[in-house]
DNA sequence: CACTTGACCTGTCCGC
DNA sequence: TGCGGACAGGTCAAGT
């Protein structure tokens, strides 16, 4: 579930609490959780210090002082969450924090800093990673050379965001929103909030899609995407910020998870359905297929 | 080649 | 109450 907004998030904390920390000692409960944890942990992660914290669509990007980088994918269920060492976890809201004492039983990687403060890389499937690597060999990952356009730089327009779409012209417009070659950092729940949105629905064709159905894409996507980030990303189940609080953007939401809900805009029932594979929320009114 | 489906995992929820 | 099965959804490999 972590989508662009939701690894931004966890980005901005990260880089507030952990910059220039020194590791210490990392443990792992298993290899497919951090892969080639062994190769270089020695010789380029023990010893090095935290330079800065990036994204790129939505991975993660730690880079070390050893010229080496944490590259992170969350997945689904994956969760960065650091705790100084006198952590007050669970403060404030009563419901702000998702997550308790760690390691728990999803803790898949633990990094310890030599100040005592710990960074948890906590995972329930299983289908995030972590992954040691030379920084300049991060533009060469397949994905990072495939990856489409980050959706909110300032220099990205209309224009090019509808030129992307051609490549995938006889797919449905949700598959192609999904389809991260096309725009960098779009999942299921800002797909379907954006085509609400734009009065999209998500079984259209791209071929069927105008340029003026474009532009409201576009506005749509990057209008929810920074309340979204604003909110600090989207808790539908597992997703927690960089100190194991939830985001808000789901009582904002619009559509997604809201079926049988009243549509914001027009009042029909909101309808869950099935597109690109993904359960997917639609106003039946709103969005229809001409 | 373009596109769709299934696998990867674990926890939760629903119906019987 | 227990239990099987569907479902959650990011990405890649395999299939059409």
């Amino acid at each position: 579930m972590p989508e662009l907004p939701e690894v931004e998030t966890v980005r901005r904390g990260l880089q507030e609490f952990i910059v220039g920390r020194e590791i210490k000692a990392v443990e792992h409960d298993t290899p497919k959780s951090f892969p080639n944890a062994d190769a270089d942990v020695q010789r380029f992660l023990i010893g090095s210090k935290v330079k800065q914290v990036r994204r790129r669509a939505k991975v993660l990007l730690i880079d070390l002082s050893s010229e080496y980088t944490l590259v992170i994918h969350l997945k689904m269920t994956g969760q960065m969450v650091f705790r100084s060492s006198a952590a007050v976890f669970g403060a404030g809201h009563p419901n702000d924090s998702l997550v308790g004492e760690l390691p728990d039983k999803t803790t898949r990687v633990t990094f310890t800093f030599t100040d005592g403060s710990r960074l948890f890389f906590n995972d329930q499937r299983k289908f995030g990673w972590v992954k040691l690597m030379p920084i300049i060999e991060v533009p060469n990952i397949d994905f990072m050379k495939k990856v489409g356009p980050e959706p909110l730089e300032a220099d990205f327009t209309d224009r090019q965001f509808t030129e992307r779409f051609h490549r995938r012209s006889k797919t449905s417009i949700k598959a192609a929103l999904l389809d991260q070659t096309v725009v960098a950092g779009v999942g299921n729940i800002y797909a379907d909030e954006s085509l609400w949105g734009a009065k999209i629905h998500p079984k259209r064709l791209v071929a069927s899609i105008t340029e003026r159905e474009f532009k409201a894409l576009y506005k749509e996507l990057r209008d929810v995407m920074n309340l979204a980030i604003e909110k600090g990303g989207s808790t539908d189940r597992n997703y927690v910020n960089a100190e194991g609080k939830k985001g808000s953007y789901i009582d904002f939401a619009r559509v997604f998870r809201r079926e049988g809900q009243p549509c914001p805009r027009c009042g029909t029932t909101i309808v869950k359905m099935r597109a690109a594979g993904r359960g997917t929320h639609i106003c039946p009114k709103c969005q229809v297929i001409q």
